[in-house]
DNA sequence: ATTGGAATGTCAACAAGACTGACTTAAACT
DNA sequence: AGTTTAAGTCAGTCTTGTTGACATTCCAAT
């Protein structure tokens, strides 16, 4: 059970109940917030793990493969197919590392930019939907309560991420 | 691009660069809302969909083949699959309706309470330190965005199950 | 200079978890 | 009586993940 005020202040936002809430919240809204993408993909002879790739690629361009692995959470076998048909298709490049030419580093073609801008043109609707209903309070709440949910490592590459872009 | 001030209000939280870190920060939060529940799993023959699963039974007992599977999004094959392992292990019963004999309603057994609590132990852990850190406003914010991501029907459902619990 | 280890890629086999389509059974509604 | 609904089943497919084994290339350290 849980006791209240041992700092002054109530903490029924602990309850089990406010939690398995929240728990519910994160999973309905993790299905919206892959909707919209999925829909397009569906269309396309591809999926979920393909948009994944092809964000990260956008987001950080010249990324390695052990790099964007890593960001993943998935094996090189794994991404190395995904990889191989976003290749073939011509929306990847892969260029071989200059100072260590065992890497190599990874492009979006602009055929790949193209179908980046309208996944993430999709995602970004509803994202821009939710926030402005919520306000910039909520928001900022929201992102706050996100990054303490991240495993140690993952905050880490997610915090350069964002300092990469500023 | 993204004029700011039509009511008074700066509009910079809704700029595409932030709502590209709520896109990613969404993502990787996800992975670790998931991580320990999964490791629990993996030991035993179990997946994510078998969680779900013993998750909504636990919050809906009673519920119906049908209603669980719109909540779960999944075709009634897909569910029918993990569902008859869940029987077999003697996790869930399923009872045939009094008033309408087509219909099955599921329960936990005492095994699948039990597991029921060593997943959502695990999970609420993590949700209550993610909580306990932000604070009870950012909470409030995390939840509001959230509900304002969810889909029309799946935002109705979660209400649903919201009040039925108070 | 050779050896050891790291980064990448490939092949093969496999499993979970989703899908569609077709079909059955039983019960309920009209 | 005929239609619809709820559930279950069978068969086949797809995506995405996994291991394990192995080749290649290159860097670095002995």
């Amino acid at each position: 059970m849980m006791s209240d005020a041992p700092g002054g202040e109530t903490l029924l936002f602990l309850t089990d109940e406010q939690l398995r809430q929240g728990i519910e919240a994160m999973f309905f809204a993790y299905r919206g917030f892959t909707a919209d993408p999925d829909r397009i993909l569906a269309g396309l002879a591809y999926g979920r793990a393909h948009h994944r790739a092809i964000h990260f690629i956008n987001r950080a361009p010249g990324t390695t493969v052990n790099n964007l692995l890593i960001l993943l959470g998935v094996t090189k076998q794994s991404l190395n197919r995904v990889l191989r048909t976003l290749v073939e298709d011509g929306l990847v490049q892969s260029k071989v590392g200059k100072s260590d030419k065992r890497e190599r580093h990874l492009f979006l073609t602009e055929a790949g930019e193209a179908l980046e801008r309208k996944l993430s043109d999709a995602q970004r609707a509803r994202m821009r939907a939710a926030y402005r209903a919520a306000g910039p309070q909520a928001v900022a709440g929201f992102r706050q309560v996100l990054e303490s949910m991240m495993d140690n490592d993952l905050r880490r590459r997610y915090q350069a991420l964002k300092d990469s872009s500023t």
